[in-house]
DNA sequence: GGTAAACCTGTACCGACGTACCGGATGCAA
DNA sequence: TTGCATCCGGTACGTCGGTACAGGTTTACC
């Protein structure tokens, strides 16, 4: 398969096939005579493997280690596995759940108060935003 | 008060300071004859109000937005108050409160499955990570 | 063999939020 | 008046994940 055709089966920009290529995600594909760059259909199933693992909020960087030790097995100490990075992973989520838990409820209690704009509450001891309780 | 003190009470950095003089967050102050800031003390609790926005999501165009309409309150019609701004980053912290929720769900079922790595998930049907589903 | 589409490399840029470094000027105390 | 900490403006760098452009080749089809 050609780039092109790659990139649109995998909805990603041509340019990101290359910037992937550049981060070590993907395998350098062969060449055509000319150097034009030649798939195979595996290719997209990477790609789409990736994306997925984005959603799941992996970095780039994540993402390549687990395809290379997933690639060569005999990761036996240094590099972590899925299943270690998935505990990680799911640590994190779960502390951001819990931030943005503490930020619903604070903006729901602003809203709740009809709190008008940023100066009245700063100075207002009863503002539920937690502007008043940090300016002394 | 200097700059040095207004950031060290504010817990940030100098540059940050003038970052913020540059991108309208914070008023330019009086100067020295030689040219130094010289900041009023309120200068420290904008910065906290700042500080305190950012936790609750809002990026620095909004809350400069949120500072300007505070400053000069015949915002009528174009600027968005406070309330209505509160109101739609609420709107923005719960779909990805809804988002993140998805995510440890999959993650969580993952590690119970016991995935290994991200080769096999990929092949396996049965798999629960959305590798599988995904790859035809 | 001509032509247009696709492709190549390399580099620069985006946005969001700062941080760091430079050479030079200033402030303050002894 | 000297000396040193602090501050000045301007610019460059860093992250993260791409995206865009320039200007030059290659491929594919008629």
């Amino acid at each position: 398969m050609r780039s092109s055709e790659v990139a649109a089966a995998a909805g990603v920009n041509l340019q990101t096939l290359r910037y992937y290529e550049r981060r070590g995600l993907i395998d350098e594909p062969d060449r055509t005579l000319g150097g034009h760059r030649l798939y195979p259909a595996e290719a997209v199933t990477t790609l789409r493997v990736i994306k997925a693992a984005q959603r799941l909020g992996f970095t780039l960087a994540e993402i390549s280690e687990l395809l290379d030790t997933a690639r060569h097995r005999h990761a036996r100490g240094g590099g972590a596995g899925l299943q270690t990075r998935a505990r990680e992973k799911l640590a994190d989520v779960e502390a951001k759940l819990a931030d943005l838990t503490v930020i619903a409820e604070t903006l729901r209690a602003g809203i709740a108060a009809g709190c008008q704009d940023l100066e009245t509450c700063t100075g207002n001891p009863d503002c539920p935003l937690p502007f008043s309780e940090i300016a002394q």
